[in-house]
DNA sequence: TCGATTTGTGAAATGGGTTTCATTATGGCT
DNA sequence: AGCCATAATGAAACCCATTTCACAAATCGA
């Protein structure tokens, strides 16, 4: 069953193509009799333009590539979930890039993400997007590889990337993100407001500028109020549910031990919830524990997590708005920043 | 910047057009040193061959397209991350459909689901996918309405499509799909296995098949045991943390309750632990709980949960393999069957 | 009534590749 | 030396739309 072309129903209807293309685009009056004629033949063979065909000429395709680290972490789809939304009221179609995902032994594969990324890239550059969106991976390093930064802005002379919630230093790529060093102050301010003198922070990696920023927010909370920061009580390298049960245990262990947690987001609160149920120690009651980015299994957990609203969907929308003026054309703020907030909700408490 | 062109390469190397794909796509031998010209300059140019103009001629874009409901139930990245693995082994790129998403008020807006799932049928097919997976929505509804199930034939006849872990009835359509029914037996002969005579189920909606064969599978188990099944504890109509939490404080109010739920996934059980809780009834001392399709989220909670085991991630990368196989042109069976795995953790114990 | 617009339409060029067909050069073999 | 298979390459057609340019017909305004 050969698909039916223009030239088909050009045919048919005996017109030239051009008269068909006008009919299906409106781009020029054509006569009513004609048009319907046109129409009708339209709906009989159930004809459907090639996209192909239309953006090779047009040179815009509608779609757009999504880059992202691991679908399976609930903060992404999240952020999808609101771009996805937005996207689609603008007419635009996205390939989704994950970078990590799993094999057959049903592993992550961490290793290679940058290559893959760069993989991307140019698959995305070949299938002619119309724009790009990343997050994570390099677009989170402080200080990446300069090849890592230097073919990003290489790519973005040919088309319009967006970084979403990261920065690449010292670079003019276009970003939306939220404020970490806020995001961080507000959870710290929260604790301190409570009477707790003695926090901890776990998680985040010291290379990926969110963490440092995150970091840099708890630790100017802290000297505001006048409270030392312990070494051994800032513990980083890991982002999963398994790293915070062992981070929190280790920070539980001692007598001495904080009476409160801010954790570098809700995965790893959850598990440090878990440490502490296994250590025998009630929440929020004898520790309060703070997540960060309010992914929706932050209300799964008993008790529910306090923690601070990156409003990931908003960013996600706004990310597809912010692509579309840069397709357009139009001038966009090289750097926007959106403000988290705290949500209050059952594992924080009055210092015991 | 005019973007390269194979004519660009062709003129600047002294070949025409012909020879420069030949090397492109190594389909017949070309001279060596003309070889060697041409390829340095497309390093030269950093050239890529533009991905429309020749899916336009081979008629195959390398592209598919996977429609889904939703992508912030923690159940799809899963199916979604295998697929992802295999389908970029295989080289496709894929749009992501979803056909929920969530609007500026964060809600998700599931009434017209099945509008948005035709709307991107269309729109798919107009982008030249060379395949299209689906899953939830239409594709789990057991007496879907005729114009969707026609639609979807229609569809069918002019690119593959394979429906995931679902069943449209009576049709030819290609299915890989998880056995739902026996999932549900292996869940509740554990609980039987376990002592619990006292079983109720909740979640799923009745409309859907896969409902109706978990509940099958109850159903079965129960008879097979001698048990009977109570319809004041069989609770559906819901999916969602929220209604597990419902479901179960209802059935756990009365005196005479159940010593063990089975819930239709894992986000009810979730629920159900919370409303177990809030009872003040322990878990799996009291009350043992079984969740269905283990996604990650099943590990986090505290008792961790007893769950079955899609595999989803195998599911995934089946839908991958086999959809490559379709997009080939080769035989598959029409249906193909994965079986559920008991995951035994910490929310089932002996009944007390 | 006549020039100026506007309407309506087609031929042909265009976008950027792949593929077929034809042709010449080259190497291997008897 | 003569023949055939293979290597190497180019011209042109093709994929399927959109768009430009040209032109005729219809409508308008003074």
């Amino acid at each position: 069953m050969r698909t039916v072309t223009v030239y088909d129903i050009a045919r048919e209807a005996n017109v030239s193509v051009a008269t068909v293309s006008r009919v299906l685009n409106n781009t020029a009056p054509v006569k009513k009799e004609t048009r319907e004629r046109i129409v009708a033949l339209i709906r009989k063979y159930q004809f459907q333009p090639n996209a192909l065909a239309r953006s090779l000429t047009r040179k815009e395709t509608g779609t757009i590539g999504f880059i992202l680290p691991d679908i399976t972490n609930p903060f992404f789809p999240e952020v999808l979930s609101g771009f996805d939304y937005e996207a689609r009221k603008l007419g635009y179609t996205y390939f989704l890039c994950d970078t990590i995902s799993t094999n057959e032994e049903n592993e992550r594969l961490y290793d290679r993400q940058y290559e893959r990324e760069s993989q991307y890239l140019s698959l995305l550059m070949e299938k002619q997007v119309d724009g790009i969106v990343m997050i994570g991976g390099r677009v989170d390093l402080a200080k990446p590889a300069p090849e890592l930064t230097q073919e990003l802005e290489e790519f973005a002379k040919r088309v319009p990337i967006l970084l979403l919630n990261g920065s690449l230093p010292k670079t003019k790529l276009n970003r939306v993100s939220a404020d970490q060093k806020f995001g961080a102050e507000l959870a710290v301010q929260h604790l301190i407001g409570l009477g707790h003198r003695d926090i901890a922070v776990i998680g985040g990696y010291s290379k990926m500028t969110n963490t440092q920023q995150r970091l840099a927010g708890f630790r100017s909370a802290m000297k505001e109020a006048g409270l030392p920061v312990r070494k051994e009580w800032v513990l980083t390298e890991g982002f999963s549910v398994a790293k915070g049960e062992e981070f929190a245990a280790q920070l539980l262990r001692g007598k001495n031990r904080p009476t409160a947690i801010f954790c570098m987001n809700d995965l790893l609160a959850i598990g440090a919830l878990k440490a502490a149920h296994r250590a025998g120690i009630e929440v929020p009651k004898q520790l309060s524990i703070v997540g960060y980015d309010d992914i929706p299994q932050a209300t799964y957990s008993i008790p529910e997590l306090t923690t601070v609203s990156l409003m990931s969907q908003e960013i996600g929308r706004q990310a597809a708005r912010t692509l579309d003026k840069m397709i357009a054309g139009k001038k966009v703020p090289l750097f926007q920043s959106m403000m988290p907030e705290l949500v209050i909700r059952e594992t924080t408490a009055q210092v015991p």
